[in-house]
DNA sequence: AATGAATGAGCCTTCATTCAT
DNA sequence: CATGAATGAAGGCTCATTCAT
């Protein structure tokens, strides 16, 4: 089974990839199956014999770019280091993140205004992110942060990030290491006591 | 001659109108022009009478609505008003159009990240924004704002309304006065020296 | 009624002209009524206002050119000259009726092979085209040309014109004077004795 | 896959007869693809897995018609039998391919004045048909025709088939034998020295 | 007589999905 | 597991025609 789970990723990773990368470039209803198909080399019904629809590729999708974005900022924190640098380093991470991986970036842009998620993959993402729901209220709680509610300090601090991204891509400015540190710590300002 | 004037008007409005609604409810891609048509009352010839494209209408509609929001920002700030004051006025007053008018919020929300909208409407929509760059440009030169490359700030501004807004219509969370208020200061914080 | 006819005429012209003109270039689906209304200068409903349909705007249009054909070979003979003179001068004519009004050419070329041509239009251009089965007649009797059914004649001697013009027109080549004498001679040499 | 090989012609064969049929019936434009699919027993679908577009299956089954009708002029001359006498087997041969095959007669008749043809179609139709212009070619060399630009012949040649053709067909004229043996020795009095 | 806004049937085409191989 | 031919509902758009002014 392990073997055979290797093949299957890989397959299943081929039209993730190729997926990703059509929706990023051309958006998610410019983007057949047949296309995400050729693209991947592979055939439309092996699509199908891995996801039961368009939708739900999509959502498998969501589930593992989601995945990636938990772990880029799980790693940004460790016990030992000061909240603020850690929280310096979520955003920064983020932002980082969303530039190498523009393709993530745009994806979830694009996917999420949509109505396409399932309830149960938003139920099982706010699981993925629930460290980082704890690092917030750690903040908190020793008073770092200011005593906001945390999902409303969470979805600000997602849109900071993206906001940022946003403008490197479309809005042609260049982000400086320096507008990198200005945009941190400013959102860092909104949330410190 | 007028009163065709004032029949016209009205014939645009009403698929400006319709669309809005209908974008807002299912989405770009799952609101057909058809389906325009009938909900608006009108034939989809006429649609395409007064719109070469479902992407014209689409990017007339869009411009129509960021007038709008302009109007908000702008009615918000005045002269002889305190900077924060104002700013968190506009912070509000945005939040609160958003909430009021639900279907222009989720229509910005969706096309936004989409490739419909034509660089010529887009270099329009930096005309109207003028005003509101001003005003950050204003606060920066008299030593309110920390001194930030003003598009990043902009960005960051519309991106913290639009989450909490977000939040409201999708999260889930009730958000209160209270809550609005923090969000709004939050962001001031970012901002100020 | 003279002077109304003369108003009334130049509308009906300019309709006419337009759509000849629209039809040589574009063909005749791709020759919308919006448009000869746009390009003749005249509202959608004036033509309607003239003929009943497209397809009766079509007839008339068909009508007058063959009238005109049936005038241009009738000029081309006169009673006193030489039967196969006067069968040249006809090929030679038409030709160059066609050369030059080459709208009317390519419109005849294109409606022809249509259903669009209603038979009552189709007995009335037989009556126009009377004078030249005459003449045909006339040279069999006096046994200048061959015994041949005249339908048949009048029909081969058409296309016989009509393919060496498509010649200059879409096949590329330039048809020059001798070119033009071989074919009028060759198409002599078919129906003489 | 030999057997796929042949039930995949026998859907294009499906289509192309189909097509050729509503055609030469109704007209190219009033021959939506519905019924060609409809008529033909295949989705719509189908249609556009073989072809890319309307124009593209009208520009296939064209070049299809054209070797046909290529092939059947080509077996009416051999090298052995005198020149008079292969052209009137093809000026017959092709004749009597027209009113076997009126669905195909027809469908050269209405897509010829059109501009649907795609100038590389009109390439390749034209090597089909270098066999008979080396005929033509030969016809003069050995001096039984007379010198006349070869393109215009074969033009002259066509167009009277065709109108004949088109007499039985739409002018209500019964074609016999011996009108049929009198047009073709016209013709060729036409190009004979 | 002249206008052109309004209509909606119908066209070409796309694309998610199925299924026989 | 994998393939890709086949399906047909549905979408954007056109255009002949009508009608109120």
């Amino acid at each position: 089974m392990y073997i055979q789970s290797i093949t299957t990723m890989s397959k299943k990773e081929q039209i993730f990839d190729t997926m990703l990368k059509l929706i990023a470039e051309n958006g998610i209803y410019y983007t057949p199956m047949s296309a995400v198909a050729e693209k991947g080399h592979v055939a439309v019904g092996t699509i199908y014999h891995y996801f039961k629809s368009k939708d739900e590729l999509l959502n498998a999708l969501y589930l593992n770019v989601q995945r990636d974005l938990a772990e880029v900022l799980l790693n940004s924190v460790s016990d030992g280091v000061d909240i603020k640098e850690s929280f310096k380093n979520m955003w920064v991470n983020l932002y980082r993140y969303y530039i190498d991986k523009s393709d993530a970036f745009m994806f979830i842009q694009r996917i999420t205004p949509s109505n396409l998620i399932s309830n149960e993959v938003k139920e099982e993402c706010k699981l993925i992110y629930m460290p980082i729901v704890d690092f917030f209220y750690k903040a908190i709680m020793e008073e770092v942060f200011v005593n906001m509610n945390i999902q409303m300090m969470t979805e600000m601090f997602f849109a900071s990030v993206s906001s940022v991204a946003q403008l490197q891509f479309l809005g042609g400015l260049e982000i400086t290491e320096d507008l990198l540190n200005d945009a941190a710590n400013a959102q860092l300002k909104a949330f410190v006591r």
